[in-house]
DNA sequence: TCTGACCTGCGA
DNA sequence: TCGCAGGTCAGA
């Protein structure tokens, strides 16, 4: 699931439902999802706080409570329910949040590769990148980072030291809205290309945050939802059929290791 | 810089 | 039965 906007959706949802909510009660299932707590130390320091707030940078959520911070990462399969029953994988719900008020969370993680700390001050994010709706993120500054890194465009986006929350559907998309393929270098983009890559950045992002989210497989909203940007995209998972614009046939190519689609007539 | 490992479900 | 999947990290 969860790049940048599947978890803005799941903050979007968590904060009115929850904020101001006092936990009762959290039962935990002892996986290898806790990073520097353990289970049993999870559940004893969030049970009584209050939920002040949620906030996210990059890919991960934060939850805010009096006196600690829970930080998520959704890893490939971590998502938010608000009931149970929504879950079509009840096995994998490691985390049950109880509120005072009869209100519940629950945490489903099918894989196992989402990660949990949890801080008694604000965590401090030494290794992530910037986040490209930060206002610090300007045309200017994605220039300078372009700059700085030796390495292909698409690779380049999905390092998250440099730019926090572009996963591998995004950074396709990115890039086929900028029109430029994805073993392009950094250094060899000329200034209109890094301009319509830095605008395309924002605006894939925004209109599949509009969009709830693009669900595959487990990705589902906190209501139980489905988001509905799959049904927009133009490259990922389209190998071999017609692009949208030119009708030229979608290749697919394994970059990084990671699946990667393009349109070889409008990417130059 | 690249590869494999982590883990489970699903579709070919 | 096998390969693949939205991510990250250690180790070569």
């Amino acid at each position: 699931m969860p790049e940048l906007p599947e978890v803005e959706t799941i903050l979007r949802q968590l904060k009115p439902l929850y904020v101001g909510e006092m936990i009762r009660k959290v039962k935990v299932k002892p996986v290898r999802i806790f990073q520097n707590v353990t289970p049993a130390e999870f559940t004893n320091k969030l049970s009584g706080r209050e939920v002040r707030g949620f906030s996210r940078r990059g890919k991960y959520l934060v939850l805010e409570c009096n006196g600690l911070y829970v930080v998520f990462h959704l890893g490939m399969s971590g998502i938010f329910l608000k009931n149970k029953t929504d879950s079509l994988f009840p096995n994998h719900i490691h985390i049950e949040f109880y509120f005072e008020s009869g209100k519940m969370l629950f945490y489903q993680d099918v894989r196992k590769f989402g990660k949990i700390w949890l801080y008694f001050s604000e965590p401090r994010w030494p290794a992530l990148g910037i986040d490209p709706f930060d206002k610090k993120f300007t045309l200017k500054k994605f220039r300078k980072l372009l700059s700085s890194r030796a390495m292909n465009v698409k690779q380049f986006l999905m390092e998250q030291s440099t730019i926090a929350g572009i996963g591998n559907i995004y950074a396709n998309e990115i890039l086929f809205r900028a029109g430029i393929l994805p073993l392009r270098k950094t250094a060899e983009l000329s200034v209109e290309e890094s301009t319509a890559l830095y605008y395309s950045i924002k605006n894939i992002l925004k209109e599949a945050i509009k969009r709830y989210g693009t669900s595959y497989s487990a990705y589902r909203t906190v209501s139980g939802g489905q988001g509905e940007n799959q049904n927009f995209l133009k490259v990922y998972h389209r190998e071999n059929q017609p692009c949208t614009r030119c009708a030229a046939v979608i290749k697919k190519v394994i970059l990084g290791s990671r699946s990667t689609f393009y349109c070889p007539k409008c990417q130059r």
